[in-house]
RNA sequence: GCCCGGGUGGUGUAGCCCGGCCCAUCAUGCGGGCCUGUCGAGCCCGCGACCCGGGUUCAAAUCCCGGCCCGGGCGCCA
């Protein structure tokens, strides 16, 4: 029966296993072979003493070549010299695909690869187990995130990645031809899950991906990523960012829990945040840069520098910035009764790094109209997403947290690609 | 898109500033050999590279121009 490296234990002891895998490693000392098998879950020695195996599973083992598919069948043994407590006794050696030679790169990562030749050849760099502990905390998380937000009443939905036009502006899209129309990839599903408010969802969230055209060179953009989106009716934002800053720490503790052995790959010592998140306001993050030199304009977005600045001086941990100036966030935000220029709106951070941003949004008619004009937008191309608002629409907000976004920071990633399987930059498009 | 830096065997690098001593360094890899406890195995022998095009010069990996590609920073954003 088949098994993986890392089910090996006592109760296979003097036991026959078939194990299947990649060979990573030959050692090779003459008259002893140690074959280093790996498999999804790890490692396990494969040792041919010549005088124990039969000289044509000798024979075989001397010749393979690293990265080969094998299946061997064995005697498990303990043995307090094998790296894992225990070995396997060939009984036979089979080659199910040899690899050609040499490799374009090194799955031992004894001479390390470039992130760019590692991504024209991700397969091979996907079998590194430090890079593989990636994506099984990916999976990790995006389980968690789907348990927390399910046992919070919210109902997950896909809403259209083919759009007809301008979903919120500013942000370039990629045109596609649809049959004789013209269209956009998604930027976002914002408008959609709105309307699903109207629709009397009340909460649903979608994960899935969002396309942006923005020609940006960075370690933090993507053109295409994963968004994990939420919008949540009779609330504020207020409201939304408990649900947020909760499940940022639910998932931290089930990663904690769940990953244990994918973070000793990493080499990760993972804390789980502390809540409440703290909160500053865009005022405050004004006056800190200020005090360090960096004037920015009231109503500007924050740049990168300061927000290095920011980060310095709150530590590398979750934080919030609300009360934006209207002006910088998107014609959906909810400004405040009181102060107009001011929305109702928030950014969570993880020291320089954007997570997440969310607003309450305006739900009435008339003023999501006048605020459309007021970014220049036209209403008209808005009307499939207005008409909801004039038949019953509630209170809502809602947020959208970039998934690679959080994985990286999580990780401690140095690059976001590093958080995608295959991914889309500005020049990339293959694998 | 703008600014800076870079492209040397399969991989990662040294050499470039100050042209000749470079038919190019080191490691890993690959091929061969020795070796019964390796675990970055070790030892011996061998293999394999200056991004493309043009220019300067007696002489270019090295200097200049153009192209292509890559990395970082910024803007913008999640």
């Amino acid at each position: 029966m088949r098994k993986w490296t890392s089910e090996i234990g006592e109760e296979d002891v003097g036991r026959e296993v078939t194990l299947y895998g990649w060979v990573h490693e030959v050692r090779d000392l003459g008259g002893l072979v140690f074959i280093v098998l790996r498999d999804r879950e790890g490692f396990i020695q494969v040792t041919l003493p010549k005088k124990k195996v039969s000289q044509e599973v000798f024979q075989i083992a001397k010749r393979l070549k690293r990265e080969s598919v094998i299946k061997v069948v064995g005697v498990v043994k303990r043995e307090p010299k094998a790296p894992q407590g225990y070995e396997v006794i060939p009984v036979s050696i089979e080659v199910l695909n040899e690899a050609e030679v040499p490799l374009p790169l090194e799955v031992t990562e004894k001479v390390p690869a470039e992130l760019d030749t590692r991504l024209d050849h991700r397969f091979l760099d996907l079998r590194k187990p430090r890079i593989q502990a990636i994506f099984r905390i990916r999976h990790q998380m995006l389980q968690s995130v789907r348990a927390f937000l399910c046992e919070r009443g919210f109902i997950e939905v896909h809403t259209p990645k083919i759009v007809s036009t301008a979903t919120e502006g500013g942000t370039e899209l990629f045109p596609i031809s649809y049959f004789e129309k013209e269209a956009f990839l998604n930027q976002s599903p914002q408008l959609y899950k709105q309307i699903l408010m109207s629709a009397g969802f009340e909460r649903v969230f979608e994960i899935g991906p969002i396309f942006r055209a923005e020609e940006h060179n960075t370690t933090r953009h993507l053109n295409e990523a994963i968004s994990i989106d939420i919008e949540m009716s009779f609330t504020d934002h207020n409201g939304v960012m408990k649900v947020l800053e909760n499940l940022i720490v639910r998932v931290y503790e089930d990663v904690l829990e769940n990953c244990e052995r994918y973070l000793e790959w990493l080499n990760l010592k993972l804390e789980v945040p502390s809540l409440p998140f703290e909160r500053i306001t865009y005022d405050e993050v004004l006056e800190i840069a200020k005090r360090r030199g960096e004037e920015i304009p009231w109503g500007e977005d924050i740049p990168t520098p300061a927000l290095r600045i920011l980060a310095e001086e709150i530590g590398d941990v979750h934080y919030f910035i609300v009360d934006w100036p209207t002006e910088c966030k998107p014609f959906y935000a909810m400004p405040y009764e009181d102060k107009p220029e001011v929305c109702k709106s928030f950014d969570l951070m993880k020291g320089a790094l954007e997570l997440a941003s969310g607003t309450q949004r305006i739900h009435k008619y008339n003023m999501l109209v006048e605020s459309i004009r007021s970014k220049g937008l036209n209403p008209e191309s808005f009307e499939f997403y207005l008409e909801a608002f004039r038949y019953g629409m509630p209170p809502h907000a809602g947020w959208g947290l970039g998934a690679e976004r959080f994985l990286m920071s999580m990780l401690n990633l140095k690059n976001i690609r590093e958080a995608v399987l295959f991914p889309r930059d500005r020049h990339r498009l293959l694998p």
